[in-house]
DNA sequence: TAAAATTTTAAACAAATGTTTAAAACAAAA
DNA sequence: TTTTGTTTTAAACATTTGTTTAAAATTTTA
């Protein structure tokens, strides 16, 4: 029988993973690269260096290893955007740190936003709790927030519904089009780095500008 | 052995769909929804309602029916910008064009998008030319427009290359989301469409005051 | 150290996969 | 009608799939 992890929290310090860790990470790699039906479970164990036996000696089944996985990414990508929205800054600075933020996490992990939207659209029903949350969430502190700069002026009327895709659209459409626009332009890695960067403060601006009614105008 | 369509033009007239063409459109329909990879042949078969055999019958292998289709769905989608671009109107006016004509493709096709990056993503190699070809019209058009622009003083200067993402991502990434959006907000077809259209909008405000001077405040 | 528990292994399992076969059903041509 | 060519069928094929087994190797405990 399986021992599922019963004390993660001993091996802390030391270096070296452990067999599960391993898995896990190799798992994830692989998983967000070809996505949940086009990988099989001898890729992982292959990417892991391990034996084919474990990934089910550890996680009982693919299926379960990769919601474990799933739920991870998920949280990573929408924890950044909910700590943001607690600062106790102006709308415009949330919605400025978001860009910046979501920038950072596609910087490291391009293929994630693209491996979600799939992966929910496959089977978006396990995840329902998860996305309740968020949209509480995101709407409990949006919501009032517009309507108060709204009232004061200084900002122009939109469905907080729009506000999300609006911000994070123009920039994730870059990171998922990462492959596409590396082939088409022929650059590299860091060409393409130096492009996205360019492309998120130009989004910065357009937003900000689109959005928020500046003194001068007034 | 397979008889691979040699008189295709025959039956334009006739109701009946041919089986091959019953074949291909169960086929995209379900590659839409699941990817090549979460495709099987038995599940093409049965949303054709046909024998499993007939799809090598007629197409060969998977393979081949899937990039048959796929070459289908990008030029749908690339042919429908490359015709915008080649009319006689003013820059400002084909973007605008261009988001409209975007926002009817994702209306009757809303995992276009999503199917097309996942699949370029998984392996972009073998569209390297039909790639090439849609970046050599598109810069080819763009880049003069916009330097003929910036030096009217008409628009703001911005690179060639962050045009197309900033036009199609923010109004992409709510039909790469449409499921999640749609559970988020626990909505209709019908009121997402009533979203899409209005956050469409939105966009070609935001957009074409950011690119575009107006005279008012020149 | 010896015993017990845990981890890893090679091999096998049944089920599912893409594909092929060879015969039957059907249509077109003679 | 008979012959020829095409389309459809059920069944089988060899691989690949996720998963399990039972024994070996290793680590932990006593």
């Amino acid at each position: 029988m399986a021992q599922v992890n019963e004390n993660r929290e001993e091996n802390v310090a030391c270096i070296t993973q452990s067999s599960e860790e391993k898995i896990k990470e190799a798992a994830k790699s692989v998983f967000l690269k070809k996505g949940y039906a086009g990988t099989t479970a001898r890729d992982i164990a292959e990417a892991a260096n391990m034996n084919i036996a474990l990934t089910n000696y550890y996680f009982r089944s693919k299926e379960k290893l990769f919601v474990e996985i799933f739920k991870d990414l998920f949280s990573l990508y929408c924890n950044n955007t909910l700590q943001i929205f607690e600062k106790p800054i102006s709308l415009r600075e949330k919605l400025i740190e978001l860009i910046k933020a979501d920038f950072q996490v596609m910087k490291t992990e391009p293929a994630l936003v693209l491996f979600l939207m799939t992966e929910i659209q496959r089977d978006g029903s396990r995840l329902l709790p998860e996305l309740n949350k968020l949209k509480e969430l995101l709407h409990g502190h949006l919501t009032a927030h517009i309507e108060e700069e709204v009232s004061k002026g200084t900002m122009r009327k939109i469905p907080t519904e729009s506000i999300m895709p609006l911000i994070m659209g123009s920039l994730q459409f870059v990171f998922v089009g990462k492959n596409l626009t590396m082939k088409m332009y022929n650059c590299s890695e860091e060409e393409f780095n130096q492009f996205a960067e360019n492309h998120k403060n130009i989004i910065i601006d357009m937003i900000t500008e689109y959005l928020f009614i500046s003194e001068e105008v007034m």
